[in-house]
RNA sequence: GGGCGAUUAGCUCAGUGGAAGAGCGCUUCCUUCACACGGAAGAGGUCGCAGGUUCAAUCCCUGCAUCGCCUACCA
């Protein structure tokens, strides 16, 4: 006998499951399926993250598609894993050290380096386990981690084929600056944020002074208007645009720059907007993008006042010189003051540049980085999109695609930081650059320290402390070149400095041997390994001990799950990378989700404190319901307003599932016996109505989920076993299985029995663990659930749908009347019911009549009457469906006049749609312009409606005479 | 500034060119031998506003409003 608890308690089965899956190997793909490979990559989640409510729908998602490829016979592998997140992770370290007093300069490269691993190691399995909790179907045999060894010789491999075509290059030019993170980062990773900021008015000064020259003009100096009064320091030009008449006669005219003294020129440039400020703009090409473009147009010098602290640098004046840059604003402000150059200012709301990192505001610094040349990449990506070699899913974020593709700037790629790829790059500060300058003379150094040069013979040395300087100084000075190297916080090589780039690294320069040479610092962008993921992990590049058997068999993978956040940071790399090194798109479909909000449609942050954590919920309500509420939610093309009442609303399904699985197992004896197998003619109309329905579902679910439809078919599988299995097919059931013969019994349960394994296994990748749960109970295999095969291609039976329809029908219409004229449910009735109709194949009479037990025992009746000459007993009151009219004597059971006010209430109704549905008919419009079938539906509609009021009406006078008579 | 999306029952959301659906909540009744994490019966919406196309619009088009998001060189 099958012993289960009253309710269902998640808490206890779920780890026990997910470890008996992977011990038997569940997750791994079976080489051996008959259907074609299916393969999902991971989004590697960040080593230092723990999950958060876009993990739990992304990896939801994805092992619903998992599991339900693997029942249907794929050769499923979804492969896991982490990305290293190198600024992340680096500033998790760097705030560990410095409680303990120390630093990653302290340590040295290794040493960090080492320790971060040391990190890894302990904590960066936190969010696999959280996967786990989760329920995912990964394989964890082939999890990958983006700094392992096969990952990292495949970035370097990519690199240098990059490198070696030209398609990534160094150069000197503006990029965004996180003076917190101390490192370069992307335009895609920059977020602007709208600020209320000033707009300063300043002054500028005319050299020589000149006569006003246009009405309202101020003659003897021109007035600018910024957001960043620090950058005066490092203006080169002010920008007036040509067709300004006010200015026009001022182009070319100098500029005494305030606080400076330096001189600069008025010039002419069509960005300017007349419109905005006072239309005259200060260009300091070092510290703004447009500036910069501004410069480049006219040729203008660049002045970096600013060091990659973000404090001013000693090109910005003694004064001014070592001020943190918002401190150096103020003071400016107040010198500006008082020379009285400032004109005013005023409140001014414009977006600033932050780290998306530590939010700390973009720093814009002119330095050398790497760059990926992106052009020829990205046509690639393009067409393999615009010719569906590549669906996206919505089809809607094709033009967000697209629209970012046309517009793509070159990729810095470049991190100055230490955990990552570092760039396969070494310098040799004892060769000649193209312009025969040595290149030590090219290279500068920061230190992070001030380091005291040794004392030198017969030199002075040892003396002052510097802060770093040229390479070939430096070691005049007398460091050597190991500690030059060993003290650097920033290595600056010129441009011209050649770069030799290796696949294995080096120790002497190839070119003169000079074992001086010097590693390029830097790290890669860690999207750059991410960019690789989807081949990079199966197995490329291929050498002699790894003969990637996985890429041949997994590569193009088939789907991949991901919110629209990284569709450029991610998506759109992995399909340049794809097609760059594989010949071939890195997957064929991509599901973009939604990013799940709070139930305000606020996003999820920790400052808002808003924060709904995936694992409180799967400890209060068990992982299948928070799942399954995910996928309910999962619609397409909008965002997710998380609920934790649907939460708990499914996991009450979850009971009723559980409850429905207790009453069918009390009677297991029976099935043992003979099991069902599916269809057969000598059921009667429940069994073929529910094998019917069944049927229609699991078409349904295999649809939506081969769509993408999450939410469609949670929907189906739900009304399913909710509303049709439970609702009717199970109380169908009861009047035999507690009455009925054991033969009668015995086909029953087996029903019973059938439709339940199949409404588990429609329900596993939804929900695993308790369908595992029960199927292993119930159905004592010694497999899993998941390696059974999913439900699929079921014959409908739609004879058997109509006749249960009229069953039904007669069920709804005697407990509405019970119900509305508030009949006591312990009181037994009768019931007349007059059918004397046939629709289509079913004599509806017979129909009821062959299900009369059950019925009267779902509607509570005594006695029910029916045939073709039934007459309304006086005082009846009346419920008319299809094909049949039902009559519920009431007489002495309560006031009639009740029962009139219900029949005029439902008469209201008829006759609103009536009139509606007159009009329409009535119009020549519509009978001459719309389809046949619709204008025979509406009449049919019509004629059902005349029927019903016709008896209905009938019915009224009669009550209304016996009321009277009373 | 440009683009995209949203606006449907009290709440969270589906949905369709032919008189609107679910879950939760609400009302009434019911502790009937799977389940009160339950059952039965109900109430509740001029589908953001204004125009237009159509025989017919919540759905298609235009404009407006409000709210999101993405993007951008208003200093």
């Amino acid at each position: 006998m099958i012993e289960l608890k009253k309710t269902y308690s998640p808490e206890e089965i779920e780890d026990k499951w997910y470890a008996f899956w992977e011990k038997n190997g569940y997750f791994m793909p079976d080489m051996e399926a008959a259907e074609p490979p299916f393969c999902i990559v991971i989004p590697p989640p960040n080593v230092t993250g723990s999950l958060h409510m876009g993990h739990a729908l992304n990896v939801t998602i994805q092992d619903i598609l998992a599991r339900w490829k693997r029942m249907l016979g794929h050769k499923v592998l979804w492969l896991p894993g982490t990305d290293h997140a190198g600024i992340a992770t680096q500033n998790v370290v760097e705030r560990e050290l410095s409680k303990e007093g120390l630093s990653r300069q302290k340590l040295g490269r290794d040493a960090f380096i080492e320790r971060i691993w040391k990190w890894k190691a302990e904590y960066g399995s936190r969010i696999i386990h959280q996967l786990k909790k989760l329920g995912a179907s990964c394989d964890w045999s082939r999890e990958r981690f983006t700094l392992d060894e096969g990952l990292s010789k495949a970035v370097r491999e990519v690199f240098v084929r990059l490198f070696e075509e030209g398609l990534v290059y160094r150069d000197n030019r503006l990029i965004n600056w996180c003076p917190r993170c101390h490192t370069a980062i992307s335009d895609l990773e920059v977020e602007h944020e709208e600020i209320e900021g000033k707009l300063y008015f300043i002054k500028y000064p005319l050299t020589p002074p000149l006569a006003p020259l246009a009405k309202g003009g101020k003659g003897g100096y021109i007035t600018v208007a910024t957001t960043r009064p620090e950058t005066i320091l490092g203006d080169t030009a002010v920008a007036v645009n040509p067709e300004d008449d006010r200015y026009k006669n001022l182009i070319g005219k100098n500029i005494e720059l305030p606080l400076t003294g330096r001189k600069i020129q008025i010039i002419a440039d069509s960005l300017v907007d007349t419109a905005f400020g006072t239309g005259a703009l200060k260009i300091t090409p070092a510290h703004d993008f447009n500036d910069e473009a501004v410069g480049k147009r006219h040729k203008l010098s660049s002045i970096s006042v600013i060091d990659e602290d973000g404090f001013m640098n000693e090109r910005a004046g003694r004064r001014y010189s070592g001020l943190d840059r918002y401190a150096c604003r103020k003071k400016i402000v107040e010198d500006l003051k008082e020379l009285g150059l400032l004109e005013g200012e005023k409140r001014h709301l414009h977006s600033i540049g932050h780290c998306y990192r530590c939010k700390t505001a973009i720093e814009p610094l002119l330095t050398v980085q790497w760059y990926v040349k992106i052009e020829s990449l990205a046509a690639d990506a393009v067409s393999a999109v615009e010719e569906k070699k590549i669906k996206l899913v919505p089809e809607q974020w094709e033009n967000n695609y697209f629209a970012w593709m046309r517009e793509i700037k070159d990729w810095c790629i470049s991190r100055q930081i230490w955990w990552g790829h570092q760039i396969p790059v070494w310098y040799c500060p004892d060769c000649f650059s193209e312009n025969r300058v040595l290149n030590g003379e090219l290279i500068e150094h920061i230190f992070f320290e001030p380091v005291t040069p040794p004392l030198i013979k017969g030199g002075k040395g040892g003396v002052n402390a510097i802060t770093g300087g040229i390479y070939s100084e430096l070691r005049k000075s007398g460091i050597s070149h190991d500690e030059i190297i060993k003290n650097s916080k920033i290595i600056k090589a010129h441009k011209s400095v050649k770069p030799i780039c290796e696949r294995y690294d080096i120790t002497a320069c190839p070119e003169c041997m000079s074992r001086n040479i010097i590693r390029d610092p830097d790290v890669l962008d860690t999207w750059f390994s991410s960019a690789l993921w989807p081949f990079s992990t199966l197995g490329w590049p291929a050498n002699a001990s790894n003969n990637s058997e996985d890429l041949k068999t997994f590569y193009p993978t088939n789907t991949l799950v991901t919110g629209f956040d990284i569709l450029f940071f991610w998506v759109a790399r992995m399909i340049m990378m794809g097609l760059k090194f594989m010949g071939d798109v890195p997957f064929r479909e991509v599901y973009i989700h939604a990013l799940v909000r709070d139930l305000k449609g606020q996003k999820m942050s920790k400052s808002k404190g808003n924060i709904i954590d995936p694992l409180v919920m799967i400890d209060k309500y068990g992982a299948d319901a928070f799942r399954f509420t995910l996928a309910a939610f999962a619609a397409q093309g909008r965002d997710v307003r998380f609920s934790e009442d649907r939460v708990e609303g499914y996991r009450h399904f979850i009971n009723k599932l559980w409850n429905a699985t207790r009453y069918i197992v009390n009677n297991e004896e029976a099935w043992l016996q003979k099991p069902m197998h599916g269809r057969d003619a000598s059921l009667k109309l429940p069994e073929q109505w529910i094998l019917s329905r069944l049927a229609f579902t699991v078409d349904e679910v295999n649809k939506h989920l081969s769509h993408y439809r999450f939410n469609d078919a949670t929907n189906s599988i739900y009304q399913f076993i909710w509303h049709e299995f439970c609702d009717w097919y199970i109380e169908f059931t009861k009047p035999i299985l507690y009455k009925g013969s054991s033969e009668e019994r015995a086909t029953i349960i087996n029903c019973l029995f059938f439709v339940l394994e199949k409404s588990l296994q429609l329900l596993h990748p939804f929900m695993p663990y308790v369908t595992e749960d029960i199927w292993h109970n119930v159905f004592k295999q010694s497999k899993s659930i998941m390696m059974s095969k999913y439900p699929d291609a079921m014959e409908r039976d739609i004879d058997a749908e109509e006749k249960m329809g009229h069953v039904i029908d007669a069920i709804t219409g005697i407990r509405s009347i019970r119900g509305e004229l508030n009949i006591s449910p312990a009181l037994e009735i009768r019931a007349d019911i007059k059918a004397d109709i046939k629709i289509g194949s079913a004599d509806i009479g017979n129909v009821l009549k062959e299900n009369l037990s059950a019925i009267m025992k779902l509607t509570r009746c005594r006695e029910i009457k029916i045939g073709k000459d039934i007459r309304r007993v006086k005082g009846s009151a009346v419920s008319v469906k299809e094909g049949m009219e039902i009559y519920i004597p009431i007489e002495g059971l309560l006031d009639i006049s009740s029962e009139v006010l219900r029949l005029k209430k439902e008469m209201a109704k008829i006759n609103e749609a009536m009139s509606f549905l007159n009009k329409k008919l009535l119009n020549e419009d519509f009978l001459k312009n719309a389809p046949n079938d619709i204008v025979q539906k509406e009449r049919e509609k019509f004629n059902d409606f005349v029927n019903k009021k016709e008896k209905i009406e009938e019915n009224i006078d009669l009550l209304k005479q016996i009321g009277k008579s009373q």
